[in-house]
DNA sequence: GATGAATGAGACTTCATTCAT
DNA sequence: AATGAATGAAGTCTCATTCAT
């Protein structure tokens, strides 16, 4: 019933990783860093990931797949478009904030914009068709508010954060209602 | 009496570290990698900037500095607010794709972001303004569409530019309209 | 469960260190020279040592320390002050004719002379203490003794060591004798 | 009846050359640090010198050469012993005292020992012949003599300068009073 | 002769990855 | 499977020297 000792590990080595790289980037944090943290040696890294570049991906996904799950359980739960669209805003603010820096790291994987690229279309076509598909200039316009918002959360810096999840707050409420 | 500074050397450097550094990133790119571009002996980057730090802000300084006054030149020549808009964002696309490997590298810049905050703000305050002073709710919208263009943009992979584009200027001009 | 620090590469980093240090210089030697005398890969360095500095002053320690251990366990043995006097000077000699090269290297770190003013002060006042206590002339006398050997013996080229060894012994002696 | 300009320009390099070397050792000068204090341009040095080695070589003879010189030209006054010694004792100090820096840089220049080591034999001879020709071990002591102070002195930071001189004039008066 | 921008070899150091234990 | 010392490729930057002006 409980985890294997290695699947423990495995997690803990990824939690590390997401800590790190969203703190120091792709480049800047080292393999040695993430061991350190996840309590192993940096060759026990090896063991559960091919390379550095693996361990990254895997990070990142770990984070953005946790957060399309998060969305699509919202829609699950079948409410009114306007309290969706609070509780996903609700919702959204809070993962990004508390993985502010693994975004910041995300952002800045150049090699790994591409990804990005196809992951918010993704995850704008998701929003759509739970909202009974959108016409294309509105699923457009989703698509660069979704993108727009993440970007500007990216770019905040730390100390600013709380203010500009305000601002976000507030943006995307008047667009929700509008749209 | 000796060699003269070149200032069209510092140029042929600038520009050859904002091609290398928009392709591979600032870890990706070396200093000899710009150094063969710019047709120069690594050891003459260092007589035009102290460190790679340096010609990395130099190089996306240069990029938006530029695309900056051009976006104030467009307001200097004073149209109607129809035609001003088209302009813009022709303006805008078009400049974006001449330099998409290095708008890339500085979205990638994790250690850039800051600014990047910045000068999204300090644009779409010079766009509100030019467009006579937008309301709140209208002025953050806009700097959300900027944001999600110009990230939308950052990650694209090249091969898939230019559908792109066409996407985004249609978006725009929906948006603008209403607007 | 891996390779554990090895005590005796430690041992040959520091004794590599000291041969190429001591042939030439604290700048003249690189880390390669060291790394490859040692039999160890550059890297290997920096996990005994920071860096070069750190390495120099490994090494020039290394050589002190030995020497003034050896003196003060002379003065332990305890015998008549004749005696002492013949076997400090035979074991000083011996000693440095081994460590030629390094006595070198020390004597030219222009930033390490400070250091070397102190422990000639600390050598001369071991060697006093042991002697019965020296009167302030004598004292100072001695201190220039030392200095004055060991920086002739320093400067000497290797070709020449073996005579000059002879020249500072008879003079030592004499020195002794008279004292 | 005046130096010619050339002549002169290489005085002003040689000085700065004793300056800068003498504070910042063989290595540790930059040819520009050099020219920049010299009020040239860094190609100009090798107008005057082959290359760094000989620049430095010949800034440690200019200072020693005019030292012996001015040695020389006291033994030329005739006095009586006691106060050629007095006399002796004076201007070596304060000589070395004025260059102390180079004092410095010339210790610390490994590859150049070998020179001091002559240089110390001749100067021991000089000083030996003016003083009626010393037996062999009066010699040998007075040439350890001289090294032991010019090493100590070599090795005193600039801020225990002022007190090490009193302690070594005190030493080297005892010392020729006695002999 | 003087200048100083340009050169480019080479140094130190980092760190992803390997592998003996 | 885990460890972590060892590896060595590769990068940034310095600086003695050259040479076009």
């Amino acid at each position: 019933m409980s985890r294997q000792p290695d699947e423990d590990k495995q997690y803990r080595i990824l939690k590390s990783a997401i800590e790190v790289f969203g703190t120091l980037g792709l480049e800047g944090a080292t393999m040695k860093d993430i061991a350190d943290r996840a309590g192993v040696a940096p060759g026990t890294l090896y063991t559960y990931f091919t390379d550095k570049e693996a361990l990254f991906v895997g990070a990142v996904d770990q984070v953005w797949d946790g957060f399309f799950e998060g969305v699509e359980a919202i829609f699950g739960e079948g409410r009114d478009p306007r309290e969706l669209s609070a509780r996903l805003i609700q919702y959204g603010m809070e993962t990004l904030t508390q993985l502010h820096p693994l975004v910041r790291g995300m952002i800045s994987a150049a090699n790994r914009l591409d990804l990005m690229h196809q992951r918010l279309d993704a995850l704008a076509l998701v929003i759509s068709k739970n909202f009974g598909g959108l016409r294309g200039t509105e699923f457009e316009s989703m698509r660069i508010w979704i993108a727009g918002v993440l970007f500007i959360f990216a770019s905040v810096p730390p100390e600013a954060l709380g203010a500009e999840i305000g601002r976000l707050k507030t943006s995307l409420m008047a667009y929700l209602e509008s749209a």
